[in-house]
DNA sequence: TTGATACATTGACAACTATCTATATATGTG
DNA sequence: CACATATATAGATAGTTGTCAATGTATCAA
């Protein structure tokens, strides 16, 4: 199976730093001077963890003039939580095809 | 923040061997010896990859003899998929708090 | 055009990871 | 006890990853 893109895809948030840029972007687009100004790396850094996270879907950037401007991307969001819960899913009592299954916590 | 810790059980699943284990676990648990001969790897490496899905939380080990039962751990998946929830998730129009996010999707 | 700013790319390096072989430990069987 | 089976641990190694300094590219302003 696609394991291998998957993988590339979870991979995306296997970081620290890429973790505080989801939640530093949460709120709306953010540039990515001011991105930087929120972690202490360097400016090639973040350029490399943006790559990451815009090659995930995760985000998504939009060029203005000279600044790059990045958002988190509601659909890559939304298929990368689906792709997650084929694999940390069980079959418990409730059953996941009822949507009942203790699998649909924090959905 | 600590995202150390959110970082180490993510990379749990940024294993194409791993996400077997997960997939091959869906329906009950299974002993270590039939994991073994479902995927293309030594006994070491899968007592490797045993311990960091365990680690995670994601499953949970059973001692029974000489054999080692696997599963898949409701709990630790239900938080685990909630973990992810904090990091893959946006503020579109639906809003998060009503649950009618786009990020609700796959959940 | 010259200079400044924002970002990307390159190359190097340390740290981490997945894998294997070899070996150890534990359990059950004759 | 001796032996087989199931699993864990140790050590080695190749590949990957995060980081930085240095440099390149693009945009804008004076």
């Amino acid at each position: 199976m696609g394991f291998r893109e998957d993988v590339r895809k979870i991979k995306a948030l296997t970081d620290e730093n890429r973790l505080a840029i989801m939640l530093a972007l949460q709120h709306g687009e953010k540039c990515g001077c001011v991105l930087l100004e929120e972690l202490n790396i360097t400016q090639p850094t973040l350029s490399h963890h943006m790559r990451i996270l815009c090659d995930s879907d995760l985000v998504v950037g939009r060029k203005d003039g000279k600044w790059m401007y990045y958002s988190i991307s509601p659909e890559g969001v939304a298929a990368f939580r689906e792709m997650i819960g084929t694999y940390a899913r069980c079959d418990c009592e409730g059953g996941n095809e009822t949507g009942n299954c203790c699998c649909s916590v924090g959905a």
